[in-house]
RNA sequence: GCCGAGGUGGCGGAAUCGGUAGACGCGCUAGCUUCAGGAGCUAGUGUCCGCAAGGGCGUAUGGGUUCAAAUCCCUUCCUCGGUACCA
């Protein structure tokens, strides 16, 4: 079947012409049919097909729209619609995480509302979105900063108060002091610790903030039993989580002149059977006890030292590496296995927030410790040793390897005993007399989730002013949403203008009726990503934040894509969320997103974050303009592997398009000679037609089974580059005499359903004129499909063999399939070449590998 | 430091249940063609020796296992990402 006579003419020297590929006038007549025939518009409803909930990221509305978005979207959209051509009922719903700091400060610097600011953003992106193709399914379209949508996180608070699951604490804060404002904790960076966006180090302050309980669910954290994630994700959160199994000891101050004794100090370790050799004890400064333990002769050092270290922690605590410090507080604890008496110290080395801000310091085994002991002249006294070492040689540095063959060695009855038996006979020990039991630590702190700045969503709280014993009362669910005020003045400070803003800041208590003032920190805008998908499914319910039945049919989220860098943010809040909403019966489900894919990243040319800042920002529109959204979205997917972005280089992008150009010379004008070609309108050499014909339809369903494997497996670049030999076979067949013929109309027609996901434009547009040309009524090429591989037609009788002797390839033979190894030999050592190389010699070997797919002669050297 | 990923042509990258290294594309070279364009086509292009046929070498480094190693094991080096005294 030909299409071109519409489209083609003659000329003298027998060679057509076709129009030329426009891609600009193309896509926007296809993009605006498409939403015309609101072809993207997910039936939630329709439970006759699969369901496939295909989730990636939402973007910010930073402004800074670059390349970066189109590289994480349009294969996203490809798989939407490759799911779509195998009958699946796909969602790809988008939305805006509209809330956030850059808003903010483009207010503070350009006096520009953060509501326009982004709305304005979200306008062009919409824009640009469209402009890919994709498939988004705009009827649920999310956007934070609606009060319709933050209404609800307004609303989980409340409910995360009223379960113990939200609480109000002092905690330090990490505060940009060139923007006056607190960054949240990924947006501070790197090893020193600075502000993402200024570059200024980050300083701590001690601030009263929100908390959400999300430790109550480490342990079920660590469980990936239920999804498929990538490995490196679970390893940053197991690590993040930091579960490790120990003991808490009780360690008793020992009474003097000064402490009557009774005091407990509490000590958590990893290691109990080291407890022999705990010489000294350290609090952290902070820890409750420093106060009352100390000794009048001491208290001015010590006091001292916890000004400093508290001080220092305002300042900068970024050296890891700097020497240890500490004071001794002038009090002894008792080891409470052997009744000896070790003196009591503080350390800033000692953190309050972990464990019980104390710890027992052994440093033979304990490099922290073994430094401090070094530079105090504190005992080092070795209580473990691999089993070759027997006596207290001196230790150069602290012994901390964990091996089966250890032994407890200066322990008492416990000598000799291995280390891990020995360990936990002590706590049993001491466990007896109420002095120890097995416990759990984490690493994982509760989420800090105020933040005190205006643009996000207020909490619903209000401080009562009238009566104490109202205290700290939360906006009843029929109040919400708690507005965020719109009409408010932005100080270059950066100091939330909630707090200066009248109308807001007073209201009445809703317990009392009296004089109250509203909470002005807002909430983290990791909450309003810790849920949206679900809101995706019912974006207008008023009643309710999430249609629970919807979700039960539609989540987990089959595959969701995105970006790594969320491992241990947005992807364990999310996480959070869901077990947190399945425990009030919200959701069924405990894990969000069953399958996880996380793209690379596209750089600046020079390696760099894209920002406006650095001056590095590809914007799609230009490349969009030139070269069309087909090209930009299958150069993405050609540049790498997707999994692993890097710097933006936009060189190769004229080959791509050069790609698609032949796909449209191939299918519209298969006719046409090539006058540069002096081999145009022959076949390769040895065939003929039938031959010819045989070796299209090979490569087209090979090419359709390994495209179909391809895109399951998000690889995105092979399954291109198969294409594109696809269509170089084609046009090596252009303008011979089976050229429009069945073999290689099939193959066309292969070609452009496989193509069809990642560059749906040109294949649009190239589908419908083969309809036409049909005299066959228009159908989407979106809504066919997916071709099944003919399995008969990927068989080829012959087969090309190499022969190595002594493993390097020395010839090639060419063989019927069904060969036996005997005949195969034969033939293999009948050879010119091999015969040659072989010199007379007699094989030693002779090893068929891969089913035939490869010989190996081995002979033996006359050198041996 | 620790954890993770990774080092393949001039460039982006293929090939990893061990079995034809460099698919596909860019760039480059030569040529063809001409609605001279940021166009299309053909051939070549890892490296060294050679007119060629062919051969030597070659997947960060050094060693090992094997008939056979980019792929498996061990050494060392480098790059990127995460993390930061977590007891």
């Amino acid at each position: 079947m030909s299409v071109t006579t519409a489209h083609t003419t003659g000329d003298s020297t027998g060679r057509t012409r076709i129009e030329r590929y426009a891609p600009t006038e193309i896509e926007p007549r296809w993009q605006a049919r498409w939403a015309e025939q609101r072809l993207y518009e997910t039936d939630l409803e329709d439970t006759s097909r699969r369901r496939f909930y295909l989730l990636t990221m939402y973007p910010y509305p930073s402004g800074d729209l670059h390349i970066g978005h189109w590289y994480i979207k349009t294969p996203t959209d490809a798989l939407a619609r490759f799911r779509r051509m195998h009958g699946d009922n796909v969602f790809l719903p988008i939305g805006f995480d509209a809330f956030g700091l850059p808003a903010e400060n483009a207010a503070i610097a350009r006096n520009i509302h953060p509501r326009i600011w982004t709305m304005r953003n979200i306008e062009n992106m919409r824009r640009q979105l469209r402009s890919m193709g994709a498939t988004f399914d705009w009827n649920a379209e999310v956007v934070t900063c609606d009060p319709e949508y933050y209404r609800w996180n307004q609303w989980f608070f409340l409910r995360f108060l009223e379960q113990g699951l939200a609480y109000r604490a002092m905690a330090p804060v990490d505060w940009c002091p060139k923007d006056q404002v607190t960054l949240a904790r990924e947006q501070v960076e790197g090893a020193n610790r600075v502000c993402w966006r200024c570059g200024t180090p980050v300083i701590k302050r001690d601030l009263e903030q929100w908390f959400l309980r999300i430790t109550n669910y480490s342990d079920e954290l660590l469980d990936f039993s239920q999804i498929d994630w990538p490995e490196p994700i679970r390893v940053a959160q197991t690590n993040w989580i930091g579960r490790s199994e120990g003991a808490d000891l009780v360690f008793d101050v020992a009474a003097d002149e000064h402490q009557p004794g009774g005091d407990e100090l509490r000590v958590f370790t990893t290691r109990p059977d080291t407890l022999f050799g705990a010489t000294f004890m350290v609090l952290a400064p902070e820890h409750a006890l420093v106060e009352k333990l100390t000794a009048p002769e001491r208290r001015a050092e010590v006091e001292a030292y916890v000004f400093q270290a508290r001080r220092q922690s305002e300042i900068d605590r970024l050296s890891t590496d700097r020497e240890k410090t500490g004071v001794p507080i002038g009090a002894d604890a008792i080891n409470p296995i052997n009744g000896e008496r070790i003196p009591i110290w503080i350390a800033d080395y000692v953190l309050a927030g972990y464990g019980t801000g104390a710890i027992m310091a052994v440093p033979a085994h304990d490099e922290r410790d073994f430094a401090f002991a070094q530079r105090f002249g504190l005992p080092i006294r070795r209580v473990v040793a691999a089993a070759d070492i027997t006596g207290d040689e001196p230790l150069e540095s602290a012994y901390v390897a964990h091996t089966q063959d250890e032994r407890l060695v200066n322990s008492g009855r416990f000598t000799n005993m291995s280390a891990v038996d020995g360990g936990r006979q002590i706590v049993e020990e001491l466990a007896k007399h109420g002095k120890a039991k097995f416990t759990v630590g984490y690493r994982q702190r509760d989420w800090l989730i105020s933040r005190q700045r205006y643009w996000g969503t207020p909490f619903p709280i209000v401080y009562c002013e009238a009566d104490p014993s109202c205290g700290i009362v939360p906006v009843p669910d029929d109040q919400l949403p708690v507005i965020l005020p719109e009409n408010v003045d932005f100080k270059p400070t950066g100091e939330s203008p909630l707090k200066t803003n009248a109308e807001f800041l007073h209201t009445t208590c809703p317990k009392c009726g009296g004089p109250g003032r509203r909470e002005t920190d807002t909430m983290d805008t990791f909450i309003d990503s810790s849920w949206y998908w679900y809101r995706y499914l019912s974006p207008h319910a008023s009643d309710t934040p999430i249609d629970t039945d919807m979700a039960a049919r539609w989540c987990p989220v089959n595959q969701y894509t995105g970006g790594a860098e969320h491992a241990v943010m947005h992807l364990l809040y999310a996480r959070f969320f869901t077990k947190a909403l399945a425990d009030m019966g919200l959701v069924r489900e405990r894990e969000p997103f069953r399958k996880l894919f996380n793209q690379g990243q596209v750089l600046g040319a020079d390696g760099e974050r894209m920002s406006k800042s650095r001056g590095n920002v590809q914007d799609p529109d230009e490349l969009v303009g030139r070269y069309g959204a087909d090209t930009v979205r299958l150069f993405l997917m050609f540049m790498g592997p997707w999994d692993q972005g890097g710097p933006w280089n936009p060189t190769g992008i004229g080959g791509v398009h050069r790609f698609l150009n032949r796909v449209w010379t191939v299918v519209l004008d298969p006719h046409g000679l090539e006058p540069g070609d002096p081999e145009a309108g022959r076949f390769p050499a040895g065939q003929d037609a039938t031959a010819a014909e045989a070796a299209i339809r090979m490569a087209a369903h090979r090419t359709l089974r390994v495209v179909s494997e391809e895109y399951e497996g998000f690889r995105f670049n092979t399954m291109v580059a198969h294409l594109m030999e696809l269509t170089n076979l084609l046009m090596r067949y252009r303008g011979t005499e089976v050229a429009g013929g069945s073999a290689f109309d099939e193959a066309t027609r292969l070609l452009l359903l496989m193509l069809a996901p990642a560059a749906p434009h040109i294949t649009e547009e190239l589908w419908s004129r083969r309809l036409a040309a049909a005299g066959r009524a228009w159908s989407s090429i979106h809504a066919e499909r997916w071709p099944d591989f003919d399995a008969a037609a990927v068989v080829d009788e012959l087969r090309e063999v190499p022969i190595q002797v002594n493993g390097k390839v020395r010839d090639r033979v060419s063989v019927p399939v069904g060969i036996s190894q005997i005949e195969l030999e034969q033939v293999a050592l009948a050879r010119d070449r091999v015969r040659e190389i072989m010199a007379g010699r007699e094989p030693a070997r002779i090893i068929h590998a891969g089913g035939g797919r490869l010989v190996n002669i081995v002979v033996r050297d006359f050198k041996d």
